[in-house]
This record gives C-alpha cells, structure tokens and sequence, in this order.
DNA sequence: ATTTTATTATTAACATGTTATGCAAATGAA
DNA sequence: TTCATTTGCATAACATGTTAATAATAAAAT
C-alpha cells in the first residue's frame, strides 16, 4: 500500500489540493442540482445565505463571509439585484459602500431552499457520524491555522511584500 | 462560541463545503505564485504532472486524473500544444481518440518546478505533522467513499433518484 | 448491411476564478 | 487646505467551471 518513495512528488492520490478539491466536490453533488432548479449557482447561494444571517453588509463584508473575490462577487450582486433578489443602497456614513440586503423575493426564495439543505448535511452527518465529522473540521481549522501562521512573520517587519 | 442551534443550517464557519475551500485555499496560497511566474495556472500543472506520471493517456483518462471537466480540458489541451509544452496525436486503434504526451519542453518544465512542490508539501508536512496529515487523507477519502456509496444504490433500479 | 446507441472530443454560452487596472471617496500627512 | 495614500468597488482580460448541444467514430442491435 504505502509504496509512495520519499521525498518524491506525490501522485494524485495523494496531492492534498486534490484530495480536498475531490471531497468537496462529493458533499455539493447532491446539492447543486436543487439550487440549479431554483436558477441559483452555489455562489449566489453562499451570498443568499450570508445575507440571511445579517442584512446591510457591505460588498467587502460579503466577500470575506463568502470567501468570494470582489469581480465574483460584484457579478454576482449585479445579477442578483437585476433579478430582484437582493436590494442595494449607499451608506449613508461613506459613500464608496453600497449596502446589501435580500428583498422579500430573497427571503422567500431562501426559505424555500434552506430546508433542503440543512437535510442534505443532516444526511452527511448521519452517514459519515457526527465524531468524525467534528474532527474534520478541527483538522481543517487547524491546517488553515498552521499555514497562516507561518506566512503571517510579523507584518510589521519589511519582510512581508518586497519583491513583487 | 458554539451557539449553533440544532436542525439549523449551519453558519459558514460551519458549512463543510466552505471549510474545504478555505483549507485548499491555504494549500494552495503559496504554490500558485510560483506556478505563475513559469506560465502555468494550478490546472494546467496538473495535466503536465499526469502526463510526467504516465505519457500516451488519452483526454479522456487525463480528465480522471486530473479531476477536470471535459470542456476545460480541452481548452487547456489547445493552450499547452501551441506552447509546444505537450503534443498531440492520433490514436491508431481508434480514431477517436486523442493521445498526448509531454514535449522535451514540457519534460523540461516539469523537472523545474517540480522540485519547489516537493518542498512546499513538505512543509505543510511539517509543519501539520505527518500523522494529522494522514488523518486528513483519510477522512477525506472516507467521506468521498460514504457519499459515493449512498448514491449508488443499486444503478439498475429506479429508486435511485426520486426525493432530491 | 443498416439502424441504433454509446463513446470521444469539441464548441457554445454563461457564471465564476484570478490578476491587473482604474476611479471615486475617504483618510492621513504636510 | 493640499497632496499622497488608502479603501471600496467596478471593469478588463483571460482561464476555468458547468451544462447543453454537436460532430465524428465506434460498437451494438436488428
């Protein structure tokens, strides 16, 4: 089994992005379909659903809860908006922010959808168990944690940008 | 911290499909720069990584390897062959098919960057720890294993599909 | 052999990912 | 205030993700 040679490149089955990239695409399988018959991709969804949790963010404040870059995210605010799902507005304190919030037709629709999704992941729950499940995240949370923790050297020190 | 009510759709800091982003993101943040600064995006590393693996596959096996849709393939197919980094023939078997093979050049390539991959994982290695890391992968495959099998009930039957 | 079906690969069309650029408004320094 | 810098957001340009449609060949069925 364990025949992968030290120090060499690993092969597929090994590569972490890989192995990531694969697991996620196994837990959204099921789901995308659902939200493509209520004409949303997975990263309108993501937006839907932040906004659900909390109304008048601003387009940044979106981004990072939705871990979508801003010309994503500024397509998809557009197109949201033209279908009347969202509503946006300027801030009244800095006129660059606009500020989101899911009109009527945005709640509805969230509604409709959110039911099904919390049974797909209940169903993940069940099937994988709910122990390992936790210990995913941690590890998840962690590896995040570890590499950030080794790029973030100070900040404050020059050694953070030069030699763009 | 963990107010999460239960039956409740899950915050994103608790959505898996998030969590995996986030993780290969992390992953991935140190490596693509480098692929950059050879020409190369992370997809089209991987099919010169497949084809250093194993020459001759044809677009189809590539794809499996490489977790790449079909259409995307092909574009990048197209992409590598007028940069002569791959090349392309016919199978003769069946006619179909296409064949493709790594250049001298795409050869060259790899052999330069692969050496700076090498060193990237394993320093995720190190600084993760080896046995967390092999955790990790088997969560990881166990999950994908769990879903996959839940779906394929049967293939024959009908009562694969119905209740999304 | 002829028709039907399945496989291989491409292209179309649209949404998103990604880096670079641009611009307007806010902030800070002089 | 004036000027430089930063911040918030949009757009450009190109690569990829994704579903559907298409063309060519192969395999299977009749």
């Amino acid at each position: 089994m364990a025949t992968t040679s030290v120090k060499q490149l690993r092969g597929f089955d090994r590569s972490l992005p890989m192995a990531l990239l694969r697991a996620r695409e196994a837990v959204m399988k099921k789901f995308v379909p659902s939200l493509r018959e209520n004409g949303l991709s997975a990263q309108q969804w993501r937006v839907i659903r932040a906004l659900n949790e909390e109304q008048g963010l601003d387009i940044t404040e979106l981004g990072d809860r939705c871990f979508l870059l801003m010309p994503s995210l500024s397509r998809i605010i557009r197109n949201l908006e033209q279908r009347t799902l969202i509503r946006r507005s300027q801030s009244e304190t800095d006129n660059r922010r606009s500020v989101i919030a899911l009109t009527a037709a945005g709640q509805k629709l969230f509604n409709e959808i959110a039911p099904v999704s919390v049974e797909h992941y209940n169903g993940i729950t069940e099937k994988f168990g709910y122990g390992k499940l936790e210990l995913l995240y941690e590890l998840l949370d962690e590896i995040v944690a570890k590499i950030d923790a080794s790029e973030t050297v100070s900040a404050s020190q020059g050694s953070g940008q030069e030699k763009i």
